[in-house]
DNA sequence: TATTGTTATACTCTATAACTATA
DNA sequence: TATAGTTATAGAGTATAACAATA
């Protein structure tokens, strides 16, 4: 039952795990500065494209302390990038929300991340379907390898 | 022939490798943190374990400024972590190398991190081994799928 | 002249604690 | 009283520019 931890091709995968986290964040963040943002600053852009969000619910996602998520969305605002709503149903809450600027700023950020899609292009359909169903059961997403 | 860069397959493999990066990074820096470091003062102690290092290939590591890594030994000096060494061949530069202290540090720090070897305990070893010869292709470190 | 490391400066992200306005 | 957001503060990482020592 091959399920060591230390055996030569587990720690070859951790270290290509490694490779792959390292050339992804530096993808991110050259793909944010290329548009003036910070790291942080389009994580939060990309998540409130998704849907208006209240700033409690960012820190979470951010999983930093809610007080940082001010600064965040100040310097987002400032830009024109984000507006602060207030909430209907409760006085006390925010909802951060991007302009019409904002959106476009983070379509074209997004369009313009080619990493884990140039890579991809080495591989066959098949390939990725493989390879989707094994980071799918590692990541304990369920086993069930459905059809390409 | 799939080569698209927008199947659906391709884009769950992408957002996959994304979430994996997230659980990568959010354990790394969770491990520093429980030995006291931050997440660059870890990666440049691990670094250092390899070999002392000049403090601008340091920084070529790091894809920072050499200015950075001044503070960045700084801290880990006045900590007792890292020591600052002359290097015999050339006056102007400076060797970083881990103390005794360091190395333990780096030691119990690597062994903490259990991500990429907590979820491929899922796997099969054929499964791991069919994982590390796709993520090879990738990444473009040669197309060889030697025997596990 | 060019290179290595450092200093000085400014900005961003981060956590902590105290504050306000609502609930 | 409890919660949402903010402010104030301090520490760390980052880039830029200027500097001393050495090559």
């Amino acid at each position: 039952m091959p399920t060591s931890h230390t055996d030569p091709v587990t720690l070859e995968v951790v270290e290509l795990i490694g490779t792959v986290v390292a050339r992804y964040h530096q993808e991110y963040e050259e793909a944010a500065a290329a548009h003036s943002l910070t790291g942080a600053q389009a994580r939060v852009l990309g998540l409130l494209t998704l849907e208006p969000t209240p700033m409690r619910k960012i820190a979470e996602k951010l999983k930093c302390e809610p007080s940082n998520v001010t600064g965040i969305i100040d310097r987002l605002e400032s830009r024109g990038l984000v507006e602060r709503r207030p909430d209907p149903a409760d006085r006390r809450v925010k909802l951060a929300a991007p302009t019409d600027e904002g959106r476009d700023t983070a379509r074209r950020l997004r369009d313009s991340l080619h990493f884990a899609r140039e890579p991809l292009g080495e591989l066959t359909g098949l390939e990725r379907t493989l390879l989707r169903d094994l980071l799918r059961r590692m990541l304990g997403e369920g086993p069930a390898p459905s059809a390409p």
